[in-house]
DNA sequence: CATTACGGGTTA
DNA sequence: TAACCCGTA
């Protein structure tokens, strides 16, 4: 599943940016008066009390956490203040922590290539900003250098927190680091700049890692939150990863992680050391393989993508239990809110962006009342996009038809759906000639 | 009865 | 290519 690419042979510089507690800062920009106490977002409220998915720091404190109910976390927490995520056409209406992440990424663009990683985090390769400010004005040649920048955790350092900020200058500084460390360097103080800036121009805080690949980035990134930063020296990353628990590095959070654990008795990231490059080839295929052998020795080469804006749209919601939907009049009528919501966002994409989708796709999930138990699935249906609310309507009704009809196979006539989403994909930017005419 | 999203690789 | 599956926020 994951692929290998080898690292480029230049070193580069690679941050990665992950906003705190995302939507309750958005919430707590909205109202000012719930900073600095216990807040979460919560989605919903008649079940439970809603399903928090943002816990402020405050809250996490007393063990708040994401998933829980709303009931939990007021039994946990008293004074915690519970924010409801809007909604519209009786479904949760995300714009608002969308608007906001739009606005973070077009700070974070300014310094180098910028990928989107979600709805709160991006990559930047800092590799050009970096060799510039290496050759113009290195870190100690510099009168002052940001106390943003000094309070970084570098990776490798002793780490004692009274004289953190005079160890940190002079790895920042130290004239015999090579070239490698020199540019990471560089790269903290570019950071630390952008990140005072986003905290300047949106009050958002946010957290970051500095690396050579994404990889490392992303890990350290999450490492010291919140409104902290970490940088990933090369010295640092055997022992990093000798000690990482498996499932904590990306893309082995699941099953594949776990085969590791259960099938190969591996516990580390470093405990992959102990296989060859074939033995993980034959376990897990050719590519997955090679992947593994190199993110154990913190090799990855992917490459940040230039890219500022989602490749898809989407939205969705759950019937759960007694809300299953069955009937046809009782789907209707929320596809055709599911689609007027998706319409409303690809065209705000084309006006803001000038892209146009070009995929509509209708998954859905459900279960059957029949006597031979069958374990077939709703299929998901696809087809080509017309624009305008009610031709993405009519569309995806007819995808819902089609889908049924082989979803039941003339097995039932009693059937429910629990789960609906309508996606808009393969979106192009429009040729600029066709915005003429 | 977590929910509502995205991206990316595999399968057929 | 469409549909499916996995991993993650
Ligand atoms: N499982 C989820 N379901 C729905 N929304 C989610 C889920 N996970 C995350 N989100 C949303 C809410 C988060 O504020 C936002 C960013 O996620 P994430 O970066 O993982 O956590 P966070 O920003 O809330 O806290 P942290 O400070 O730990 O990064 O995305
Ligand atoms: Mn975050
Ligand atoms: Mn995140």
């Amino acid at each position: 599943m994951p692929v290998a690419r080898p690292e480029p042979l230049a070193s580069r510089v690679i941050a990665h940016v992950d906003m705190d507690c995302f939507y309750v800062q958005v919430e707590q920009r909205k109202r000012p008066e719930l900073k600095g106490v216990p807040t979460a977002v919560v989605q919903y409220n008649s079940w439970k009390g809603g399903a928090l998915i943002a816990v402020s720091y405050e809250a996490r404190k007393f063990g708040v956490q994401r998933s829980m109910r709303g009931d939990e976390a007021k039994k946990v927490c008293p004074d915690i203040q519970l924010v409801q995520v809007p909604v519209a056409r009786g479904k949760a209406d995300l714009n608002l922590y969308r608007d906001a992440g739009s606005e973070v990424v077009s700070l974070l663009a300014t310094k180098g290539r910028c990928e989107r990683a979600s709805i709160d985090e991006v990559y930047l390769d800092l590799t050009g900003a970096a060799e510039q400010m290496l050759s113009a004005t290195p870190p100690d040649t510099l009168e002052e250098i940001d106390e943003e920048a000094l309070k970084s955790h570098v990776l490798g350092l002793p780490n004692d927190p009274c004289s953190q900020g005079e160890y940190v200058k002079q790895w920042l500084c130290r004239s015999d680091a090579d070239h490698q460390d020199k540019l990471l360097a560089c790269g903290v103080i570019i950071v630390a700049q952008l990140r005072m800036d986003v905290l300047k121009k949106t009050s958002f805080t946010c957290s970051a890692g500095i690396a050579h690949n994404k990889m490392l980035a992303k890990l350290a990134s999450g490492m010291h939150k919140p409104a902290q930063q970490t940088v990933v020296p090369s010295s640092s990353v055997t022992e990093l990863l000798a000690s990482l628990p498996i499932n904590k590095m990306k893309q082995l959070g699941g099953k594949l992680g776990s085969s590791l654990q259960r099938d190969l008795g591996v516990t580390t990231v470093g405990n992959l050391l102990d296989f060859t490059e074939e033995k993980l080839q034959e376990y897990y295929g050719r590519n997955t393989g090679t992947w593994l052998w190199n993110i154990a020795r913190g090799i990855s080469g992917d490459e940040v993508e230039g890219r500022l804006l989602p490749k898809s749209h989407g939205c969705g919601k759950t019937f759960p239990g007694q809300q299953a939907l069955r009937t046809l009049t009782s789907v209707k009528p929320w596809l055709n809110g599911l689609c007027e919501e998706l319409s409303e966002r690809i065209q705000s994409d084309l006006e803001k962006n000038k892209r146009v989708a070009h995929t509509l796709i209708l998954h859905a999930e459900g279960f059957k009342v029949c006597e031979v138990p069958t374990n077939r699935k709703f299929p998901s249906k696809s087809c080509p996009l017309r624009y305008g609310t009610a031709k993405i309507q009519e569309d995806a009704w007819k995808l819902f038809e089609s889908g049924l009809r082989e979803f039941l196979d003339l097995q039932s006539n009693e059937w429910g759906i629990t789960s609906l989403t309508v996606s808009a994909s393969k979106i192009l930017p429009v040729p600029a000639v066709s915005l003429l005419i």
